[in-house]
DNA sequence: CCATGCTCATTAGCTAGGCTAAGTATCGTG
DNA sequence: CACGATACTTAGCCTAGCTAATGAGCATGG
């Protein structure tokens, strides 16, 4: 019982953290930059190579219409190119440009910048804590 | 320079995985429950009683007309009431109805429901390293 | 060999949540 | 008491989510 009151406890601490946190990181968004969805489908597309927007959607935790946005934002702005799948043509492959990929890495550091400064600021242990928590947030997202 | 690199990984590596992990939060909730922003906003007025809009802006990180939609839904719901200040005629007190804080035990606790199930799977370690991590990223965000 | 049913992607249409800029009412002070 | 500052709201815009429906292509069973 008592595991699960810290579990019940921890849920809304977490949630409470993560809201607040992800506004934090988003107003420091620069004007005309990549939103946070944007980058982190981009990002997702580098580290694959290619995926179709079925993959791309799963792993993002999103359904494929919500990618379909997502993807058409990128590509209206040459960043990511849909290509027919060579031998199933109801599929398409998605890969990041050339310029995704410049584009990605400009952007991403900007992106990065505020938060990486304050994150300096933190002791080596609560990086440590946060590496950690990042990881086993990652493994529950992923169910 | 190490810690700079440090730092810089850190918040790509923690950037994705909020994301992911927010998302799929966002999954579990039920047709017609109170969305995240709302019941964050709701949890921050039950926990100070009653607040300004302004005040309740600045603690859940967003500006003040986002805030006012936030509070309409609520208001609309009858789980949060608007009273004029006593003294200043510009301000509006905010706080949770009865029925708002009856609506929030329950929801809240569905809304965790999944999330705390989640967490309950983990090693005690793991949920201290996700507790020590909440903290430090409500420091962060408070700024 | 083709009809039928499944899968993939997109489109349409909705809601919430975020922003800035502008408007309105009130306060407080010179 | 006029005028600047403050508090909240309104208006208008965009992104990001969702479900339901559509259209195109595959695959399979008769």
């Amino acid at each position: 019982m008592t595991t699960e009151r810290t579990a019940d406890l921890l849920a809304k601490t977490l949630r409470d953290a993560i809201i607040r946190f992800s506004r934090r990181v988003r107003q420091a968004r620069p004007v005309g930059d990549l939103t946070f969805s944007q980058l982190s489908a981009l990002t997702s597309l580098q580290l694959a190579g290619a995926l179709t927007p079925r993959e791309l959607a799963d792993m993002e935790r999103v359904q494929p219409p919500t990618m379909t946005k997502i993807v058409g934002k990128l590509e209206e702005r040459g960043l990511v190119a849909r290509t027919p799948h060579p031998t199933d043509g109801r599929q398409v492959i998605l890969a990041a440009t050339d310029e995704g990929r410049a584009v990605y890495a400009l952007h991403e550091r900007a992106r990065n910048e505020w938060l990486a400064v304050e994150l300096d600021r933190l002791t080596p242990e609560e990086r440590e804590t946060l590496a950690r928590a990042a990881e086993i947030m990652q493994r529950v997202a992923r169910g």
